[in-house]
DNA sequence: CCATGCGCTGAC
DNA sequence: GTCAGCGCATGG
């Protein structure tokens, strides 16, 4: 088997038959469920054994830096996925001390017990030194130390970018876009009509085809419900920034739902004139029954909606039996699913509670019915009653209206984008008249970029606790410690969920802990990473080494998690 | 893999 | 003002 052009980045999953003694092979073990990260290691088979056709019997060897995290051998039981690496070693078992976090220099937590002893994590791959920490840049991909000055070419500084790979990792040099290169033609862009009609247009350079920079990672993507620190009346620009929320994560679709579970959350723009919209109370219409030929993305109506796709995931929110011939309402329509409502200021044609400008989150609203019937279109169409039923105030109300001043909700706008507007406008010559209304002045352009920071999660209105998790905060004893460093970022407003995901992340799965046992050395792990590690026969705690003993009892601690499942609902879903 | 889509832009 | 037509995320 020929490992040395397979790179972790273009891992491929090995079939069962390829597997021989011998091989070195990155492993997820004992995932018993397929959503669960279990441990990454890299181990080298030492026999086999088939027992089924899709079951083998493998022993292995890991192969690991350091003698303290190895267990020499294991019987692998339930190997989810499997991968041909090229550089044993390089995807550490996660029972790091953070060394994932670790982008370069100063301190290498890994090794700090013995600064003298040479530590994969830290030391340089290409001249194995650990000197100059701070000149050490680690690959996302590999995690592997490299001076700059041991690049080659080398590197003069750090590069600000967000990841940096290293030689091995990086992909093939003839894909890589450089400077001032134009990006090159996918396969799939060759088959697009642009391919063959040569058009001019600048694409790219807006926001009409931008893809996310960002993505919502504190409540997966089939959450029901308000998404944690996003206030109604919260609005943004361009859709791909609601979707960067996670609000509404399709960046064109008006509905974002699962045919066989329910709609999350919805966009209001106007695309029916036959649409009602009374602000507490509104009627949507399904999509399909557009003729989207030529690449569109909206068309003349040619044919009948079905209740099918999102707008069956619409229909299933109304506390109704599924009716896909007659519609179906609800007796008791606060029992429905929520959905997120979203209202684009496109919607302003039809309705006088859309948004002047952009895309504004305005809560959450109940399918109370859904019925079939003709549209002006002329076609069939499927139409949805929705009715509001959040505590937040509605933006349009006077009480809404206090609320946005007081967290200073304004339109949020991409990194960036001000900027870039304000001095294409002055290339453009377009001064004159509108420097007085438009928000290109140097005081404008600072008032919204703070706006900005505070929808990246920056700076902003405090935090608010409920007075329960206040109590639940103080109950958590054991966690006193990192609380207090966490509620010291309150004041950072949205920033403060962050810190607390990353407080309370488990060292083994590297995601929110769920089930946590909080150890004697006062570290959290989820319960079931915990477990595989006893079942490895590993007693210590995975975050400090500290020997829990063979006999430990775990007790998940109740409290904090109610608190997270509070901060983050939905996050121990399919968990 | 393929189909869908209540955005967005530059060209006209 | 109108219009063609693109990447991308998402679900199936």
């Amino acid at each position: 088997m020929d490992t040395k052009n397979l790179r972790p980045r273009a891992r491929t999953i090995l079939k069962w038959s390829e597997l021989k003694v011998g091989d070195v092979v990155m492993v997820n073990y004992n995932v018993e469920a397929p959503e669960e990260r279990g441990f990454w290691f890299d181990a080298e088979i030492t026999s086999l054994r088939e027992i089924s056709r899709t079951n083998k019997e493998v022993y292995a060897k890991i192969l690991l830096g350091e003698p303290e995290d190895s267990i020499n051998d294991c019987r692998i039981l339930f190997i989810e996925e499997m991968y041909k690496i090229e550089k044993p070693g390089a995807y550490p078992l996660t029972f790091g001390d953070g060394d994932f976090k670790r982008k370069s220099g100063p301190e290498c937590k890994h090794c700090r017990a013995d600064p003298d002893k040479e530590c994969r994590f830290c030391s340089c791959y290409l001249c194995g030194g650990k000197q100059d920490a701070h000149m050490q840049l680690l690959c996302d991909e590999c995690n592997m130390a490299y001076h700059i000055y041991c690049l080659n070419p080398p590197l003069s500084k750090i590069p600000e970018d967000e990841d940096w790979y290293c030689p091995s990792c990086k992909n093939d040099s003839n894909e890589v876009v450089k400077a001032g290169e134009k990006l090159k033609q996918s396969k799939k862009k060759a088959k697009m009509p642009s391919a063959s009609t040569e058009s001019q247009r600048d694409w790219g350079k807006g926001m009409a085809c931008v893809g996310r920079t960002k993505e919502c990672t504190i409540v997966p993507s089939n959450h029901y419900g308000p998404i944690p620190g996003v206030p109604v009346g919260t609005t943004w620009k361009f859709r791909v920034q609601v979707s960067e929320a996670g609000v509404h994560r399709p960046h064109v679709g008006g509905i974002h739902g699962r045919s066989n579970d329910g709609a999350y959350s919805l966009v209001l723009a106007g695309g029916f004139e036959d649409e009602v919209d009374r602000g507490d109370e509104f009627t949507y219409t399904g999509s399909g029954g557009r003729d989207l030929s030529g690449n569109k993305r909206i068309g003349e109506h040619t044919f009948d909606q079905t209740l099918t796709h999102m707008n069956r995931a619409l229909a299933l929110n109304c506390d109704a039996a599924l009716d896909d011939k007659n519609g179906a309402e609800s007796k008791n329509w606060r029992a429905g699913k929520p959905v997120r409502v979203v209202r684009s200021s496109k919607g302003r044609r039809i309705s006088k509670y859309a948004p002047e400008e952009g895309n504004r989150y305005d809560g959450i609203y109940k399918v109370v019915k859904y019925w079939p019937e003709i549209g002006k279109c002329g076609f069939l169409v499927w139409r949805y009653l929705l009715r509001r039923d959040d505590i937040e105030p509605a933006p349009w109300t006077s009480e809404g209206m206090e609320r946005s001043k007081k967290l200073g909700l304004s339109v949020q706008y991409p990194e960036g984008y001000l900027e870039a507007m304000a001095s294409k406008e002055k290339k453009d010559k377009f001064k004159k008249q509108t420097m007085k209304q438009e928000p290109t002045s140097i005081e404008e352009t600072k008032n919204t970029s703070k706006a900005m920071r505070m929808g990246d999660g920056g700076k902003g209105e405090a935090f608010q606790l409920t007075q329960q998790q206040q109590w639940l905060i103080k109950e958590d004893c054991m966690n006193q410690k990192l609380w207090d460093e966490v509620l010291a970022s309150l004041k950072e407003g949205p920033n403060f969920l962050k810190k607390l995901e990353q407080s309370f992340m488990c060292v083994c799965c590297q995601e929110l802990v769920y089930q946590p046992v909080t150890t004697e050395c006062l570290h959290n792990v989820c319960k079931s990473c915990l477990q595989r590690s006893f079942r490895a026969e590993v007693f210590t705690c995975p975050a400090c080494r500290y020997d829990l003993g063979k006999s430990y009892t775990m007790v998940p601690n109740k409290i904090l998690q109610t608190l997270l499942d509070q901060f983050f609902p939905g996050y121990s879903k399919g968990r």
